[in-house]
RNA sequence: GGGACGUUAGCUCAGCCGGUAGAGCAGCGGACUUUUAAUCCGUUGGUCGCCAGUUCGAAUCUGGCACGUCCUACCA
């Protein structure tokens, strides 16, 4: 409650200001707010149950409901109307008479808006044309409704408002009620999955006063009674691996990373990963684990591993492929040798004719990554492992014992973007002090992605890693691609925006 | 950051060569006891995103700004 209340704001909307007087008499009647309805029923276990019964069987049956939801649909014929009401399982039409529900009780439904949650109890019959539906013996206006609904045939449209007002989107959109239906199976799934695999889930903290675990531009924040500054994370990987230190060999958290870098269709300033790490595993075996787990989560939440995006077809179900870099930009161009990749003046000439970033200090290693991801990446519609990044990319991944320039690393494409990152992670602690240091020399030099030194995490490195294998999985991407949503946008309920003028 | 497009009633949208605002839905009033986006009759509702400019006159033309969508860049 709050001081507004006492002084109803003028409206220049006319329908807000009708809508208003009714319920300023509602006040007057009595509770206008009532919160003693018990509803009994939701529409989509009405229809399981009874939609197979015939008029006559229904009838027969006679079977008391209580129902409640928001009118989407009303219509009115005089002594006899409609209503359909939606709850959070689906629709079920009211029959509203003057016969079964009283002339006074109807006349006053006649007077409600769509918008307005209603509680009904009566008893299930079956129309004309068999729609099953409740024979109103008492109905009542649990919430008034102020403001009108969009259009009821064409819903909301409108992207931003989609975005801005979501509860609008969902009451309207049948969509978008399923796209989060689909987000929360499929955390569920996950979540069933690690638990099932004796991972532990576990919470780290989401403010760093050394941000860590990833390249990236982190927001700054501050704590005032510490007086010192701090950042929203980045990624929970350094915390983590501590756990693992700690004895938590197989741990997992899913939550929010925070990154202050631009904004698109496939970007979210806070977006939401699973990262987990297992002891004793390398970056092979994560491979299939991941393979298992994709199969798994498209199995449980959609009924198959077969999906569409974006009017292409990919099956899950199929093994995943798995290229080195070299052999992606070969597929896709087989113009190119081997001895061309491997060419550093050759590379830095195609990346300087594509136009492409790409940092000429780099080795080799990290010219063929610029050039597949000019080239390649894109392209990698159908679930493809890429393997053997080069070192100076990974700074806290393990190197390869045979070639020392690469490291035990993969990335995991699906439809032309980055879906997970795993590798076996370093637990050598001098090695890692010195990666640290070299991205300490990079910050210095002006790359705002190098990371920190994380002293403590070197400490803890000390006392003693397992060989461990790590992994974070893009959850909003992963929903993206199991509700064919082409924004994140889409699939995030509030996603950021600008504040409203 | 760059580019394209958009912003008109609560919602979905028309509005041509510049002449002063339209439809459907929703709302209000009326008819109608098995409707399905119910139907039929009548009717209320607008600072045409904002600010300038051109013009006798701007929703319409020009410039700027704001916000959004998409593409692109950075990134996961």
């Amino acid at each position: 409650m709050n001081t507004e209340q006492a002084t109803p704001p003028q409206d220049a909307n006319q329908i807000i200001a009708e809508r208003r007087a009714k319920l300023a008499a509602l006040r007057k009647q009595g509770v206008a707010f009532p919160n003693d309805f018990e509803r009994k029923n939701l529409a989509a276990d009405l229809h399981t149950a009874y939609d197979a019964m015939s008029h006559d069987e229904l009838e027969a049956a006679q079977v008391s409901v209580a129902v409640a939801g928001r009118m989407m649909l009303k219509r009115v014929m005089g002594k006899a109307s409609f209503a359909t009401v939606q709850d959070m399982s689906g629709r079920i039409q009211l029959f509203v008479s003057n016969d079964n529900t009283g002339e006074e009780a109807h006349n006053a439904f006649k007077h409600y808006d769509l918008g307005d949650i209603l509680g009904a109890t009566g008893v299930l019959f079956k129309t004309k044309t068999n729609e099953l539906s409740v024979r109103v013996t008492s109905l009542r206006l649990l919430t008034k409704a102020l403001r009108p609904l969009p259009e009821k045939f064409h819903g909301l449209s409108d992207q931003e408002q989609k975005y801005r007002q979501r509860y609008l989107d969902l009451i309207t959109n049948e969509d978008a009620r399923r796209v989060f239906a689909i987000r929360s199976k499929t955390i569920q799934a996950i979540r069933e999955f690690f638990i099932r695999h004796d991972y532990l889930e576990v919470e780290t903290p989401m403010m760093h006063s050394i941000p860590g675990g990833a390249s990236a531009k982190p927001f700054v924040t501050h704590h005032n009674a510490l007086d010192m500054q701090m950042y929203l994370r980045i990624a929970p990987e350094l915390y983590l691996k501590r756990l693992v230190v700690g004895g938590m060999e197989k741990v997992f958290e899913i939550n929010r990373n925070f990154r202050n870098e631009g904004l698109s269709t496939r970007h979210n300033p806070e977006f939401t990963m699973i990262e987990f790490y297992e002891a004793y595993r390398d970056y092979r075996y994560l491979m299939d684990f991941t393979e298992s787990l994709f199969r798994e989560v498209a199995h449980k939440v959609l009924g198959t591993t077969a999906l569409t995006y974006q009017g292409r077809e990919l099956d899950l179900g199929h093994p995943f492929h798995r290229l080195t870099m070299v052999q992606a930009i070969r597929k896709y161009h087989p113009q190119f040798t081997d001895a061309q990749l491997h060419d550093r003046a050759f590379l830095i000439s195609e990346l300087e004719d594509l136009k492409a970033k790409y940092k000429p200090e780099d080795g080799i290693g990290g010219l063929q990554l610029s050039l597949f991801e000019e080239l390649a990446e894109h392209q990698l519609f159908e679930p493809t492992f890429i393997v053997d990044y080069p070192i100076e990319v990974s700074p806290l991944a393990r190197s390869s014992d045979t070639r020392p320039e690469i490291t035990e690393r993969f990335e995991l494409f699906m439809v032309g973007r980055e879906i997970a990152n795993g590798f076996s992670e370093l637990n050598d602690p001098e090695d890692q002090e010195a990666r640290f240091d070299a991205q300490v020399v990079a910050k210095e030099a002006g790359d705002e992605e190098a990371m920190f030194k994380d002293n403590d995490y070197i400490r803890a490195l000390e006392y003693g890693l397992p060989p461990t294998a790590g992994e974070g999985i893009g959850i909003d991407r992963l929903v993206m691609l199991l509700t064919d949503s082409a924004s994140i946008r889409d699939v995030i309920l509030f996603p950021q925006m600008r504040p409203e003028v």
